[in-house]
This record gives C-alpha cells, structure tokens and sequence, in this order.
DNA sequence: GAGCGGACCTAAACCGGTTTATTACCTCTT
DNA sequence: AAGAGGTAATAAACCGGTTTAGGTCCGCTC
C-alpha cells in the first residue's frame, strides 16, 4: 500500500524551510531567494509532491469547480447530441486552469432547483451554467440570492441582465426558410418547441417573420416537445391538414427525423413530396435517407466561450462579452422544389439520382 | 452582498457550546445530552447552517466525489444516448450519499491517463468509473497504482480481478440472430465495434457463435468504429459482396440506422432484401422508417447500480457483486423474411401492413 | 554609529470541519 | 470515604494548503 502522497510539509522539512517559503516558492510570489527557490522546486520534483486540491480549496475559500444542472428527461437527453459537444468544449477551458466540472442531472425543475441550492450551500462549486432557458426563467434569480456566478447558455436578449453567452439560432432558421422559399415552396409548415423554452420561441419566431418576410403567411404550426414522438405526432397533425404543407421547419433534428420517418411511413416523397429541415447537425444527419438539411452550430466553440466567461465571472471580473460564429446551414438531401400539382408522381428511385445541392458538407 | 455562511464556530457560539459538541450532536455521535443536542440543532436550524464541504472534505481525507472520464470524439458520444441515461442512473444514488459526479471529457486515450492521474494526485475524486473497456486495457492497472478505487463498467469476465458492474451483451445479440435464423435467413453478417474494445469483440463473438449454434457459418463480418460514417461504409462493403447479407446485426443503433439509409439509399427494400437489427434503442429507434430492430438495456439501472457498488468500494467495503436485468430484445419493422429468390418484388407499401411482431415495445 | 529600508525567511493564524485527549462532575462500589 | 467507572463537555490537535505579522540580517544614509 502506497503511503499517501507527500504534503507541502514534507517538501519544507527535506528542503530544510518553513511552509510558507515552499508556499511562496511554488506559487511563484516573491519574497524567496533564487537559490533557494529552486532547491525547494527541486525537492518538491523529487518528491513528486502535488498540491492537495482540498487543502487549497479550504484555505482559497473556492470550490475549484464549476456545476451543470441538466434538468432532461434521460430520452431526450440521449438523442440530443448538444451537450457532448458542449462539455468538450467546456473542458478544454476548465482543464488547463485546474478547474473541474461537476455534473447533476436531475428529473425535473423542482428538483434542478434543489440541486441549485445544494450546490450553493455545500460550497461544491464556485459558479455555473445556465441551460434550456425558460421564458420567464426563476432560475437567475434564484442564482442571484445563492450567490452563485452564472452564465446563461443562449442568447442574451430578453433573459434580463444576466451574463449570457450564446448563439442566435435566428440566422440559421431565417436561412432555411429562405432556402425553401427560393426552392419554390408557398406552404412552410413549423414544428416548434414548448412555449416554455426560449430556444421553442426564438426559433418560432424566427420561422414566422421569415415566412411573413418573403411575402408569404405562415403555414400551420404545431408545438411538440423536442422529442421523437413529439415530432412524429405533430407532423402526422400536419399531413392531415386540407392543405398540408410541402416544406416543414423543425425546431431540431430529432423531431426532424422522427418527422421525415413518419411522412416517409405515410407513403410521401422526401423530398419529392415533402421538404424537410432540421436543426443541430445531429452526427446522424448526414447518414439518413434522405439526408437531413439542417442547421449547425459550433458547440464545442460554444463550451469554450461559455467556460471562459464563467471563470472570469468567478474572477471577480465582469468578463466581456464574447462573439460567436452564427449557425451554418447546411443544405442535404431532404430539400427539394415541391412537386407541382399535375406534374407526375417520381418515383422513388429518385432519390438516389438527387443533384448534388451540397452548399457545405464537411 | 449576502454575509457569508455561518459556520461551526457561529453555531457552537450562539449555542453557547463548544465546536466540538456541535460537531457531535449533527453528526449524531453519543456524547451530548438530549437537551443539549435539541438545542444545538434548533440553532443550526434557525442560522440555516449546513456543513461546508470543503471543511468537511479536508478533514475526513475524503473529496466527496467520484469522477467520470469520457474518452471519445465528440461525434460518437453525442449520437450515444448510454451516458445520459448512465450518468442520470449514477445520480440518483450519489445525490442520497452527498456526492458529487466529476465529469472530464477528453480526447485520446493518453489524455485520459492524464486525466486520472491529476484526479488522483490532486484528491479531486474518491473513485472513478471506468468506461469503453479496451483488450488488454491498461487503466485497471493505473488506477490501482494510483490507489483510487474503481468500477469497471462491464461484464466482469476477461478484464482481471477488478470489480466490474456491466450487462452480458451476449443474450441481446443472441436473440437478434435466433430471430433472424427464425425469420429464414442464411446469410447474417456483422458489423462489429473496433477490435480494441471488450464491447466490440464480445458481441462479434456473440454473433458468431449464435450463427453457428444454429447450424450455419457465419456471414461476414465488417470491423467499423460504432460511427455512422463506419455504419455505412461497412454497409457498401457488405452489400457489395458477390453473395451479400440477407441481414446484418449491427453492434450499435448509430451503425444499425446509417447502414439502413446506406441500403435504402442503395434502392434496396428494409427489411424486404435486408433485414437489420442494432443494439441501444437509441430514443429514435422506434420512430425510424422502417423502426429498428434491436435490443434495449436498463442503463440508468446499470448506473446506479454502478454508482452503488463504487461508493461501497470507497467505504471500504468489497461491494457484492450486483445483479443486472438482461438485455431485453425488441423487435420491430426492421426485420422480415427474406425475399426468396424468384418471388415478386413487394412494393414498399408492404412496410405499412408489416404484421405486428413486437415482443415488446414501451 | 544610530536609524532606516529592503530582502529573505519563519512563526503563527486561518479556512471549517472532525476527532482525540483531557477535565469536571456525578454515581455507584466496597 | 476513597476509588472506580461513566457521562458531558471542552480544549486542542489535525487535515494541507495560503497569507499575514514579525524578526533577522544586510547594506546604505547622514
């Protein structure tokens, strides 16, 4: 059994010094003189001594960590590719400066809540991320009382005055609408998210004054839930609408998919018959048939600058705002010119023979 | 600003006791009168004190958490729905105990190295959970020189003497190829998960020997990289053979769902000339077209189950060994009879009026 | 040569808990 | 009445760092 690691008084003992000089000489202040500063370097090398975290966190009054609630249920949680992605890139920033990312992901907002406080009052972490915002969200607030730094994950405008680092999904769905528009389509149904979500409402927003903004008048839209089944649901309601619509703008992939599998189950096209277009990039996206158009956005540079600004804001600094790339649309298979009334049924052949309409694909 | 917490000192102070009594009376110990302990928890109560981690884990030697390292492209993980629902499983018991999930999310197998190493020298984690089991996987190895104990995530068999919590992948992938032997087919192939991983060779082991149990030899067999990208091109090589596949069992949904699109895309009928099994029931699963065939884990219980045994390790405890549901093999429209030679080719719609033959299905 | 300032280093306090050693006091034996 | 044994509580050490308050020695100034 190994003996426990050596502490900064083994390395004072050997290098013959007090605590406080090896304090000094590892954290680099001044106050020690060069030789025996890289004695004591030399002693704590040997020794393989690393600084004890708990020690440190006690003594610094910090948690060293950072918390993610992620309040999901695990179904949707699994298909959504997003937080991943996300941690990636939250961990590039936190690893190189010794911080940790502590994880919970909890049933439902009661719960989240809890978890929020816990944290707080433990001590457990010194700030966090903010996700799935809600219209009309308590959580800052409560983040406030806890006095507990915050990053919002999204888009900054309407969520108060709270540091948020995010990015507009309004280009990506205004692109996919315009994409379909040019392709000819006059009736572009959306499938949204809950009116709950801000990331629900900001993309229904952005399908709507899309819509109205090329001369046209929305098609129907039905609110599901950001899950398969709720995007199957909603787009069997559209289908049997009297005029269904020939394009339909999901508010993410997995709706998207579950959609296009459900049109496609109904005996229509895709997307000779029906267009269809997503949102994320799911890594699955581009392996469907037909392949999904959908919208991307850099996740892991997302993580990265969310990361970045929390730790600033456990700096004590206000942390400047920080600029992100806007969503990439990206055009596949599932895009099409509607088919004409009149104009004879393709067969479904007709897919594989599909002109290549690539704008990006990595 | 909110004045800090209120610590011991504040609670042994305004009980007029000393820390020490206060310290035994919230923690239970003998040694307090009744009265005494009423009164120090009433004022506990009423400062809305709780204990602060970072005290409590200097002084019991102990982090109070247990980390995860994720090794993967952000890619795989993403379209994975396992560590969702493994993480939300390893929660609900954490949570109880007061512990924490430490979360890294690395890129290549040595950066993980790295990673348990700085857990383990700076006493970030109490213990860990071991994912993605390799052939001849070092990290066992690691982390008991590294003294941090460890859950193997896995079936035991074949990776040591290292405590190992994990579900057989053998019974799933046995029931895939019974049912597709019960369906009439001859010619099943695989595509496997890299050789390097316990997962991808004991289902290729599986496939194998149940094709062979069953009085056949085995199809071929493509090695892909549980990617999509891998899924599809292992598809084309399949179907490209002189005698290809009347069916393939895939070692995960991702491959199963882009070698579909692969097939469909290739103008071939699912399952009319392919039938295709996957393993996961990725939350898409069931809402694909044609719903996919495959076979489903209890995986938050293969979380908490983890999570129990691994924090009975921390306490010192061996930790029983735990019992873990089977797999459980879902059939859906993917799977069908082969076309026999010379029969008519049914048209798609066929899919529509497949008869049901689901097992189960939530 | 007393006074001063700076460089270098030590002792000790501190962060907030847990745990051990010790003391005060009470009761029961013998 | 002295000693044994048990209970209730306190003081102090401890976990492993950081940080502040001093203290010593040095050269420099006037």
């Amino acid at each position: 059994m190994a003996t426990s690691r050596p502490t900064i008084t083994d390395v004072a003992r050997v290098a013959g010094v007090s605590k406080g000089a090896v304090s000094f000489a590892l954290n680099g202040k001044p106050g020690v003189a060069a030789d025996t500063r890289e004695r004591i370097l030399a002693v704590a090398r040997d020794l393989g001594w690393t600084p004890s975290l708990r020690g440190r966190a006690l003594s610094v009054s910090r948690a060293l960590a950072v918390g993610l609630v992620i309040a999901r249920p695990p179904e949707t949680l699994g298909a959504d590719p997003f937080f991943a992605s996300f941690i990636a890139g939250i961990e590039t920033v936190l690893s190189v400066r010794g911080y940790a990312l502590t994880l919970q992901v909890v049933d439902d907002e009661c719960g989240e809540h809890e978890s929020y406080r816990r944290l707080a009052a433990t001590g457990r972490v010194d700030g966090v991320f903010l996700t799935d915002m809600r219209v009309d969200d308590l959580r800052p607030q409560l983040l406030d009382d806890l006095d507990l730094p915050t990053v919002v994950i999204g888009p900054a405008d309407g969520i108060g005055p709270w540091p948020a680092v995010g990015i507009d999904d309004q280009p990506g769905i205004v692109a996919a609408v315009e994409h379909l528009v040019a392709l000819g389509h006059r009736n572009i149904g959306h499938v949204a998210g809950p009116a709950e979500f801000v990331h629900g409402v900001s993309r229904r927003a952005a399908w709507a004054s899309a819509v109205t903004a090329a001369g046209l008048t929305p098609g129907a839209c039905i609110t599901a839930d950001f899950s398969a089944q709720g995007g199957a649901d909603a787009t069997n309601r559209l289908l049997d609408l009297p005029e269904p619509p020939t394009a339909i703008v999901y508010a993410n992939d997995l709706m998207a998919i579950a959609g296009m599998s459900t049109a496609i189950g109904r005996g229509l096209d895709v997307p000779g018959q029906l267009s269809v277009t997503g949102f994320d990039d799911t890594p699955l996206a581009a392996y469907l048939q037909p392949a999904l158009t959908t919208v991307r956005t850099d996740v892991v540079g997302w993580g990265r600058a969310a990361a970045t600004r929390l730790l600033a804001l456990v700096d004590g600094e206000t942390g400047a705002e920080i600029d992100l790339p806007s969503p990439e649309f990206v055009i596949r298979a599932s895009t099409a010119p509607p088919r004409h009334p009149g104009s004879g049924a393709p067969s479904k052949d007709r897919r594989g023979l599909a002109p290549i309409r690539h704008r990006k694909e990595s």
